[in-house]
RNA sequence: UGGGGAGUAGCCAAGCGGUAAGGCAGCGGCCUUUGGAGCCGCCAUUCGAAGGUUCGAAUCCCUCCUCCCCAGCCA
């Protein structure tokens, strides 16, 4: 059993909380999710919330969910629903747990007056730009504000007529006072609280003044009691400001950031601006189109949260910027559905097949089972007769070498069937083929010969008189280039869009047993890939989504040759 | 040219002075009523580069190179 556990890698986030629970620095690991209400979450959110509540139960600690709301201008109520939707579906669990930034406003307020009153904050009357100028910039140290030695008390006055709305939007801001010469631009007196007046998601038209991410994150962690505030990398030269408001102001609790990689997959956009975009201009359906990273999106494109959480599980957390192949997120999927899937028989290109030698009016039932990886899944019974559709790519008029499907005199295994041997075909004026004929082996029923032989290859069909029609929509990476970020002249990424990202099939022909079939059961479509049913879906019109495929070595054989 | 980070295989990633884990991809084979799944094997004499310390260095010390982040009253 401890060798099993020993085969997970480490990371040095797991490392230093172990490190600081085994030397008593803390009693208990409390971690936090902090979203930003202001889109959907992704994948990468994925990796930010498996490591936080991740490690929190790894630890027997908790993990709170605090929704970052500090700017009413781009929050809303859709995204803390969806969010909240979307944790718990990937599996997590806030539990009693559950803050807002904007809950602290007040006790932020009280603390700013503290700084204040320590000479530690005051308000400027520098308008954006000029607050830019006087910043410097990465060579050049900045200059003082004019401001920056105004009395206590002024700045106390100054400060309550702020939060009264006495002065218009972006007029005045409260500034920490630290070093305008700092080598680190965010410890060049910082802005603490901004004036603006947008109606709050929580607190409605409470405050006009806001408190910067900033001054507000490190004090929120404090209040709740974080013992490690896990965020990215970009906010690695935000830690010295972090300290600094944590130091400088009366707190009980001192917790830490620690920056990790944000995770990059290819062939993918995850910047919520770039997501957006998608949405906004109509490139996809909505937030929850298959082809978005969102989680909603791979909701309904058919991934599981237990795909997602071992791919963020395996993919790891290091401090080095990486991006990770799209192929290891499908095999991750593959993974699991291959043990939990429901197999089923679907022709996405059907071509009619007659068998000469069956009986016109005979029919029969035959036993396949719902998961050979699995025989708990039980099996069901499936009808077979003289016309049943394969898929198109299952025959050859001219057989391309290494292909072992159908054509002319072949003999292949009719899944759960009998083995069958091409005797002729039907083609129209274009040379497409329109009917298949051959005959079965009556001795094989079943799929198995007493002689011994054996087909080299099983395809699979679905009975004519009783088959389903379906529509089928398949889908691909959205973008061509893998790395659709990085732009060249004059383009943008929308230049790289996969056209072929959706292709939707009509008239598939799928097992009846389908037809009850409910969004987020899982199903294999046998030598396919993975499909769900979609939420457009209705009995008369059948939808199902390709989740992902198989792996195909034919498709790889064919590029060779 | 200021500050903060990072460089281990095609892609992730362990490794913390004792002689390069694991996964994905790829390649070869076995097996198979899914060309699926499964199984077996191969895939870094070398860790961004050059020096140095040491019996011994991916790990310690130097110098250099490359990449990423920061000049929002965004987070």
């Amino acid at each position: 059993m401890e060798a099993e556990e020993k085969k997970r890698s480490s990371n040095f986030i797991r490392d230093i909380i172990k490190k600081d629970l085994e030397d008593g620095k803390i009693e208990k690991v409390v971690t936090r999710f902090p979203p930003e209400p202001n889109g959907y979450l992704h994948i990468g959110h994925a990796k930010s919330i498996n490591i936080n509540f991740g490690l929190a139960s790894e630890f027997e600690g908790k993990c709170h969910l605090r929704f970052d709301d500090t700017n009413p201008s781009k929050e809303e109520q859709e995204y803390v629903d969806s969010i909240m939707e979307d944790i718990k579906w990937l599996g997590f669990s806030w539990g009693e747990n559950l803050f807002f930034a904007s809950n602290y406003f007040e006790q932020l307020y009280e603390w700013a007056i503290y700084l204040i009153k320590q000479g530690k904050a005051y308000v400027c009357d520098l308008t954006a730009d000029e607050v830019r100028e006087y910043r410097g910039t990465l060579t050049k140290p900045g200059k003082e504000s004019p401001y920056r030695k105004r009395s206590v008390e002024e700045n106390l006055e100054l400060f309550e007529k702020m939060k009264n709305g006495e002065f218009p939007d972006g007029a005045r801001t409260l500034r920490a006072k630290i070093d305008m010469s700092h080598p680190n631009l965010n410890m060049r007196d910082p802005i603490m609280y901004r004036i603006l007046r947008a109606t709050h998601h929580r607190t409605g038209d409470k405050w006009c003044i806001y408190p910067t991410y900033d001054y507000a994150h490190g004090q929120s962690d404090a209040i709740e009691g974080i013992t490690h505030s896990i965020c990215t990398l970009e906010f690695e030269d935000h830690r010295p400001l972090y300290d600094w408001f944590i130091d400088n102001l009366p707190l009980i609790h001192k917790p830490h950031q620690y920056e990790f990689a944000r995770l990059n997959l290819n062939y993918t956009v995850l910047s919520k601006r770039k997501l957006l975009t998608l949405v906004t201009k109509g490139i996809v359906s909505g937030w929850d189109d298959p082809r978005m990273p969102t989680l909603a999106g791979y909701r309904r494109r058919g991934y599981t949260p237990q795909a997602i959480r071992k791919f963020c599980e395996q993919v790891g957390v290091a401090k080095a910027n990486s991006v990770v192949d799209i192929a290891f997120l499908e095999d991750c999927l593959r993974d699991d559905l291959n043990k939990r899937a429901q197999r089923r028989m679907a022709v996405l290109k059907p071509v009619k097949v007659v068998i000469e030698n069956y009986p016109d009016e005979k029919s029969e039932e035959l036993e396949v089972s719902n998961n050979p990886e699995d025989e708990s899944y039980g099996k069901r019974m499936v009808k077979f007769s003289k016309n049943i559709y394969i898929d198109r790519d299952d025959f050859a008029i001219d057989p391309p070498p290494k292909f072992f499907r159908l054509a002319s005199g072949r003999e292949v295994r009719l899944r759960n069937a009998y083995y069958f041997t091409c005797t002729d075909y039907k083609v129209d004026d274009k040379g497409e083929v329109i009917e298949i004929i051959g005959k079965i082996d009556p001795e094989t029923r079943g799929g198995w010969s007493k002689d011994g032989r054996s087909p080299k290859v099983t395809i699979q069909w679905v009975n004519c008189e009783d088959a389903l029609d379906a529509e089928i929509r398949l889908y691909d990476r959205l973008f061509l280039k893998e790395n659709p970020e990085q732009v060249e002249e004059g383009k943008d990424f929308l230049d790289y869009l996969n056209p072929e990202s959706l292709v939707v099939l009509k008239n598939c022909k799928i097992e009846p047993s389908l037809i009850h079939s409910k969004p987020g059961e899982l199903y294999q479509f046998e030598r396919v890939g993975y499909f769900i049913l979609d939420k457009d879906s209705n009995k008369e019109n059948l939808i199902f989504n390709r989740s992902v495929t198989l792996k195909d070595n034919w498709a790889k054989i064919k590029k060779k040759v």
